[in-house]
DNA sequence: CGCGGCACTAAGCGGGCGCTCACCCGCAGG
DNA sequence: CCTGCGGGTGAGCGCCCGCTTAGTGCCGCG
C-alpha cells in the first residue's frame, strides 16, 4: 500500500521519521490509535516494528506530533484567510472557507487531530488544548468585530462562535473524496452558511 | 462508582444486562470501544467479567445494541418533535431543539452513538447505516417543504441538511455538563441557527 | 427434601500487544 | 584498509487482552 502525502509533514526529517509519521496518521484515522499496533504503522512506512522507537519514544508521541503538526497547519490557514480580507463578512467568509477545505482535503489528518486528542498523555494534551483554544479564538473575534460595525447581528457571540466552529471541524467526520462534493464546494456553501448564521444580510441570496 | 441511569436502557432485562449496558456506555463514552477491556465494563456492572458473555456474545454486540437502541431513540425524538409543530419554521426548529438536546442530554450514550461506529463489524454497521440516513431525510423533508412553500430560501437543500445534522451531531463532542450552557439552552441557540440556515426571515432577530 | 436448571464465578488459555535488546550493515574519516 | 557509529533488523519478553471452561450456590417445583 502507497503512502498517500501530505504537505503538513513535508518538512519533517529524516525521511525514515516522515515515512512512519505518514504511515501512522492513515492508520489512526482508519482505525482509530486504540485499535492500531505499530506493526501495523512500521509495515505501511517499509520498516521493522523496533526501527519505530529509533525515531519515536512511544506510539503516544507519534500521536502527540501528528497533533501538533496538524493544529499549528489548520490555525495557520484560519490566520491567513483572516488577514486582509476585506471587511468583517468578508473575513467571515474566508475564514470558514478555508477551514472547511482544509478539514475536507486534509480529512485523514484532520479526523486524527480532532478524534483522538482522548488518547494522548495529560502532558500533552494540555499543550494541544492551547493551540484549540485559537482557532476558536480567531472566529470570535472576527463576529465580535462584525457585530461591532453593525454588519453581523448576533446575540450569543460565544455560542454562536462555538457553532461555526464545531460546523466546521464536524467535515472531517463525514467527507469522503468519493463523495458528492469537492473541499471547494463544500467551502463555499459552508462560508455561506455561516455568514447567514452570523445574521449578515447581503441581499435574500 | 455509581452506573448513571439512562431511561434510553430502562426496557432492558435482565437487570444484570441493563448494568452492562449502562457501564459499557461509560466506559465506551471515557475511553473508546478499543481502549475499553470486558474486565472494565464487568467491573463496573459489579460483575465478574466472565458474567458478560452470558447476557451477550462478544463485546461488540454490546457496541451494536447501544448503537441501535440510542439510534432508534434519536430518530423517535426527532420524529416525535416534527409531527404537529405548526408551520415548516416552527417544525425544523422543533426538530433541531430536540435533536440538540437529546445529544446535550445523552451525550454518553451520543458520544458512542455517533464515534464509535467504525467499530462495528460489517453487517451491524449496515443495519445501523439504514438508522441513521432517517434522521437526515427527516430534516431534508422540512426544508425541501419549507423551500416549497416559500418560508425558507435554500440553494443546495442536500448540503445545508447535511450541515444542520452534522451540527446537531457534533453537540455530543463537545458538551460537558460542567460548562456554562443547559442543554435547552443550546437547543434554543441551535434552533434560531437552523433557522438562519435556512434562510427564514422572522423580522431581524 | 432432592433435584434440575440457571445466573454467576475463579481460573486460565492462546494470542497479540507495546516495547527492548543484541546484533548487523554501509559508509565517512584517518 | 580499518574503525566507529547511526539507522536498521530478528527475535522475543512480559503483560494483558477477549473469551472459555469447569464448577458453585441458589431457587422453584414435585
Amino acid at each position: 500500500m502507497t503512502v498517500e502525502t501530505d504537505e503538513s509533514f513535508g518538512g519533517v526529517t529524516p525521511d525514515a521519521a516522515r515515512r512512519l509519521l505518514l504511515g501512522a496518521v492513515q492508520a489512526f484515522a482508519e482505525r482509530g490509535f486504540h485499535a492500531t499496533t505499530t506493526r501495523d504503522i512500521a509495515g505501511r512506512a517499509g520498516m521493522s516494528p523496533a526501527a519505530l522507537y529509533i525515531h519515536y519514544k512511544t506510539k503516544e508521541e507519534l500521536l502527540f506530533h501528528i497533533s501538533r503538526v496538524g493544529h499549528e497547519r489548520s490555525v495557520a490557514v484560519l490566520e491567513e484567510a483572516v488577514e486582509g480580507a476585506g471587511d468583517s463578512a468578508g473575513r467571515l467568509a474566508a475564514a470558514v472557507r478555508a477551514f472547511v477545505r482544509w478539514h475536507a482535503e486534509h480529512h485523514t489528518t484532520a479526523r486524527v487531530v480532532q478524534y483522538e486528542l482522548a488518547a494522548l498523555g495529560e502532558e500533552h494534551y494540555a499543550r494541544i488544548v492551547v493551540l484549540r483554544r485559537r482557532s476558536e479564538e480567531i472566529l470570535r473575534e472576527v463576529l465580535q468585530e462584525g457585530v461591532a460595525t453593525g454588519q453581523f447581528a448576533v446575540e450569543d457571540i460565544r455560542g454562536t462562535t462555538l457553532a461555526v466552529v464545531s460546523l466546521c471541524i464536524d467535515v472531517a467526520r463525514w467527507f469522503s473524496p468519493e463523495g458528492r462534493r469537492t473541499p471547494d464546494e463544500i467551502g463555499e456553501l459552508y462560508a455561506g452558511l455561516a455568514l447567514r448564521m452570523a445574521g449578515y444580510r447581503d441581499g435574500g441570496r
